[in-house]
Order: structure tokens, then sequence, then C-alpha cells
DNA sequence: CCTTGCTCCTATAGCCGCTATAGGAATTAG
DNA sequence: CTAATTCCTATAGCGGCTATAGGAGCAAGG
């Protein structure tokens, strides 16, 4: 069966990559230029739309951009060791575990400020208090 | 005694706000402007200083740019009801928890793929397997 | 007094990963 | 045949900085 033609608007319903940005992966060289219908509207084809996938997937898992275009590349050889793979996968977990350490930490702020507050007045409210005390944290949080 | 001038170098070191980024929140009208010396360099006083500490620590906790101008507002009216600050303190620690939980279930997925990973080949390997496989996670991610 | 090297100044561009807007052209539905 | 929808390009903007270029001021050593 010859392949169905996929607009742009299909791939994204289908791939989940909204229209903008499916033009933009294609602009960076993330996604390979498709073919052009007669009036020039991009034809995709289910390879498209599975590496659109992937790299929707590989984004909801926090990879960058870097390192989705080393995962990519390594699909097309594979045959290729996947170590790379391993570390890079490796590298992101660790990077998320400590995402979470900060975040478990910031959120124990957080309670204790909100639990702490009266709601009476904002010269004894222990939110603004925190904030205004400066010298009491030193962590880099993202 | 008479303020003491601060440069913002010294201003920098002392709030560990990095220089352009001070330069940045004065442009931004997040710190007011201060007053200059003959040689039109900036000199700081020790409410800017606050001030400075008090956005830092408000970015690390993850608050952004808005809410900070609401929290800084608040400051300046000690008289006036926390109720505000501690409804953007509470909008703040709901959305911490819902970042925790998604990087939670994230932490996992990366786990299951790293562990899974057996070394080999790209073409068996379970890092990419689970990112090429695309039914099977709906969720966004930040 | 003069040079060296540091800090400071402004203005502008770039980072990431999109998202929005403007101003059209082509296709599709009724 | 028209009206609505989809598509096209090009460009600018978002947040929150960070980097660069091209100077000017200032303090200390020779």
């Amino acid at each position: 069966m010859p392949a169905y033609e996929i607009t742009i608007g299909e791939a994204s319903r289908r791939s989940g990559v909204k229209v903008p940005t499916i033009r933009f992966y294609e602009r960076i060289g993330l996604l390979p230029a498709p073919a052009r219908s007669e009036g020039n509207r991009r034809q995709f084809d289910d390879n498209d739309l599975n590496r659109l996938k992937f790299i929707r997937h590989a984004r909801e898992l926090g990879f960058d951009m870097a390192d989705i275009r080393e995962l990519l590349a390594m699909t097309e050889e594979p045959q290729s060791s996947c170590h790379d793979a391993d570390s890079i996968a490796g590298r992101h977990l660790r990077e998320i575990e400590q995402r979470i350490e900060r975040l478990t930490a910031l959120r124990g702020e957080l309670q204790r400020m909100v639990e702490g507050c009266g709601h009476g007045q904002v010269c004894e409210c222990r939110v603004i208090q925190i904030l205004a005390d400066h010298d009491n944290c030193r962590s880099d949080v993202h």
C-alpha cells in the first residue's frame, strides 16, 4: 500500500506535537524536511510520525534537544552499542533524582511557611518573614 | 552612621545575585534604580541589599517574577492582610507537589529503562525501545 | 606620574524550547 | 461559488537570565 498522505495537521493530531512545534523541529534539523505537495504542503510519512512520537516521548521524559539528537542518531544505527543510550539515560536519571531532592526540601520550606502563616497582617506573616530571613538556605533550585 | 557605599560587585557578593542579574533586575523594575556616584557607578544601600536577598531566596524557592513582584509589594505595606502572600505560597506549594509527583513517575520510567538495558546493541536496547513505544504515557512534564 | 589590571558602564545579542502574530495562498465543505 | 479551514513563510516574543563588545573609572605598584 502506498503511504497515505499525512498533512501537518494530521501529523500533529497523531503525534501529539503541535503544528508550529513540528515546523520548529524541522527548522532546527530534528526532523528531516518532508516531501511537498503541488500546493507546497508538507507530506509526512509513517517514519516521520514515529520520529515525532519518539521526540515527544523523550521531551515528556525531560531529555533536552542535544540528548534527543543523540538518541535519534542511535536509532538509525541499530547494530551499534547501546552504551551511549544507557549513559544518557543514566545521567538524566541522576539529574531527575537531584531535582526531586531539591523540590522535596523546598516543599518542606513552603509547608512551614504556609502552616506558620496566621492569616493576619503582613508584618507578622511567616511567608514574608521566611523570604526576608536571608541566611537560612543556600541551595540552587530549578 | 552614614550608609557605607555598596558597589554592584559587593552587592553581588553579599546578596548572592550575580552582577549582570542585578542590572537586569533594575531594568525590569524589580529593584529600584539606585543612586549613582560621580563616576556613574551604582551605589546600593542596605535596603537594596535586603531586597536582593529577598528576591534571591524567593527565586531559589521557585517563585516566578510575577509572584515576587506581589510579595515585594506586600512587604512595603506591612499593615495589610497577608492573605495574598499565603495564597501565593499555597498555590506555589501545590505546583511543587505536582512537579514532585511527575518527576517521581518519570524517575520510575527512567529506572526501568536503565535497568532493562542489557548493554548490548541499540536494536535491543530498552532505553530506545521505551522511547519508541509511543502509546504508554500521556503526562506533560516540566 | 604612569601603567597595569581590575571593576564598572551601556547596549545588544543569544540561550532553550517553544508560542504567537501577521499576512497571505491553497484546499475543503456546504 | 463562497466561506471556513488549513496551510504557508517570516519574524518577534516569552522567562530569566548570560555573554559579548567596546569603552570609562579607579586603586595600587613601580
